[in-house]
DNA sequence: TTAGAACCTAAAGTTAGCTTTATGTCAAGA
DNA sequence: TCTTGACATAAAGCTAACTTTAGGTTCTAA
């Protein structure tokens, strides 16, 4: 199959002038053209762009994901740069849950706190409350 | 406790040009100044790092976070409405962890992909592999 | 009291990741 | 064939979140 950037940008949600800054950064090498210079996008553009989101996820530059890219250009000899990358990414998101969810906690102590200050009407009273009255799997988010 | 804007820097880790910038931004209303005009920041401006670092990383601008510490300083009237900037903060986070997690998977299948790839020494097999080769629980998340 | 480390400000600079603008070409239907 | 919407490029512009620079002031320990 094949797609016009219009296509693309509808399928995906990303916009035509981010494809395009893409292709310009080198992110679709070889892709095609039709003979007026109007880009064709196949599936492999479009796979392309599905592991693009799954790098941009993990945190990785554009630069980067670009190099990676590149390697894939270049066959079997670069495999096991990018199995390694893969398994650094995957460290990388890790730490990222763990990042996530310590905030969850705290931002679960905030909304109890803000619950409480709004029954009370009173924020002072949240604030001076002693720490036994602070739900137990709270205590230890107190910010 | 008090602390200089050097030692501050080295508890948190934040550069001192940042807090610098943040003081600038009015992150901190009202921090005290040494009679020479030297940032004195005490357990409060402390505090306030740390709802930063948690606004942060729940994916708020500064410009936004400025506002919820500015409606700290409001007191009571403004309750409702940081309760609420909690719980979309929450809501966020938690849409961030799931797409983290979705992403996780993805890196779990490239990690089994490339492992295949450079144990066979050869991408081209790998890629050629009938679904049922591949792993059940990666299965879904194949790109 | 003095050296130098640590602080200060204002303003300019930096980087990533796009988006916008200006201008022009291509392609498909009436 | 003509129109018009979708495409093209190059270059400039934008925003967030800092950082750097230049030049000066404050503080502390010898």
């Amino acid at each position: 199959m094949y797609y016009s950037i219009g296509e693309v940008s509808n399928k995906t949600g990303i916009a035509i002038s981010t494809l395009r800054y893409y292709d310009r950064e080198g992110m679709f090498p070889n892709m095609e053209r039709s003979h007026g210079g109007i880009r064709v996008f196949s599936d492999k553009e479009m796979a392309t762009l599905r592991v693009i989101d799954c790098l941009k996820t993990t945190g990785m530059s554009i630069k980067d994901i670009k190099q990676f890219l590149h390697w894939c250009q270049e066959g079997d000899p670069s495999l096991v740069k990018r199995r390694d990358l893969f398994y650094e990414r995957l460290e990388e998101v890790k730490k990222q849950i763990a990042a996530l969810q310590k905030t969850m906690h705290t931002l679960n102590y905030k909304c109890w706190y803000y619950d409480t200050a709004v029954t009370l009407g009173n924020e002072d009273m949240v604030k001076n409350l002693p720490l036994e009255k602070i739900p137990e799997e709270l205590r230890d988010y107190k910010i």
